[in-house]
DNA sequence: GTCTATACGAAGATAGAC
DNA sequence: GTCTATCTTCGTATAGAC
């Protein structure tokens, strides 16, 4: 199936672009990796690697919103320690190698078109977050504030820990997150 | 000067890296923004490229420590702001277009010398706010964990705020992290 | 849908003159 | 210290066959 290759292409693309950045996230990289046919490339995107950047951007968002979205009646706590889940298993399966797509190539792109596609995705993150929260038991204004911490937190304590090599400023941090929404689960 | 140069370059860097990222900040780039040689580049640069990125690295470090040093008797409230008042500078100067070099250097490298000099100033940037907020009324304990939380958040907003282009997630981590120093300084 | 071949430009790096 | 010229490699993108 046609969309098989491109979809394998799409992840191949996320996975490079967390781990080596935009730069090295080139075609026949992404083609070494996933063993598509290079023939496929601009059958699959012809408008060239922006689309596939932009995909993969999408395709990381939305893999986070699905690996943190709970079962019924999680408290807040337990959403943070959600989405702080995640990005430690990010970490320890790469051994600090790898990290966040979006990140990668918010830095790395003048194209505004990609930056809409990154601006999308973390908004999208705050709003699910703030929700979650809020159904977990903080107040809305509480809720939606905290989510944007939440977010810009990890996203830096992610790339310290890549710089670092050792996963001791994202656990840092994450303590640190884990205290503050059990004060404000506390106070309502 | 030869080093009056060298200086130039590496501030151009700098600011390129913080805006375009690692890819873009390329020598012809260097060269057009500093209006440096040519043909200084290998005499000042004999390693390439990573040594003068490791050096843009470096010097963005020593920015940031020379400007958020206070006068005597900061206290911790007036560290946070200082250290805040550094990236909405950033920010607002750039129109949301640039953020910080060390991140930009830490997503898309993977060289473990140019990683060791971002982990590098990443340490003393904690290091030194830790020191800054124990002497600004902070315990030990609260003064260097909240400096890895803060450095984290901001950095993660920065980048944010860039995706973003608007300041609107810089300013609600910003609020957040100044109630937090607020009552870390209002326990002891 | 996939292939090969190739055009085109950019970037890092080197050589040798001045 | 700085210059021009050049080499090599690589990445994006296109053309046209199968």
């Amino acid at each position: 199936m046609a969309s098989e290759v491109r979809a394998r292409m799409i992840d191949g693309a996320a996975q490079l672009l967390a781990r080596q950045g935009l730069q090295a996230t080139s075609f026949s990289e992404v083609l070494e990796l996933t063993g598509a046919p290079r023939g496929s490339v601009y059958h699959h995107f012809p408008e060239g690697k922006d689309q596939m950047i932009g995909a993969a951007v999408d395709r990381a968002g939305e893999f986070l919103l699905a690996a943190v979205d709970p079962g019924e009646g999680a408290t807040a706590e337990q959403v943070v320690e959600r989405f702080l889940a995640v990005w430690r298993a990010v970490l320890t399966g790469s051994d600090c190698r790898s990290g966040c797509a979006v990140v990668a190539v918010t830095v790395a792109t003048d194209s505004s078109a990609l930056l809409n596609h990154a601006a999308e995705v973390f908004r999208s993150w705050r709003s699910r977050l703030g929700e979650l929260l809020e159904a977990g038991g903080l107040s809305g204004e509480d809720a939606h504030r905290f989510a944007t911490v939440l977010v810009a937190a990890v996203e830096g304590a992610v790339v310290l820990s890549r710089a670092d090599e050792s996963l001791e400023p994202f656990e840092s941090v994450a303590a640190d997150l884990q205290v503050q929404v059990r004060q404000l689960a506390g106070k309502g």
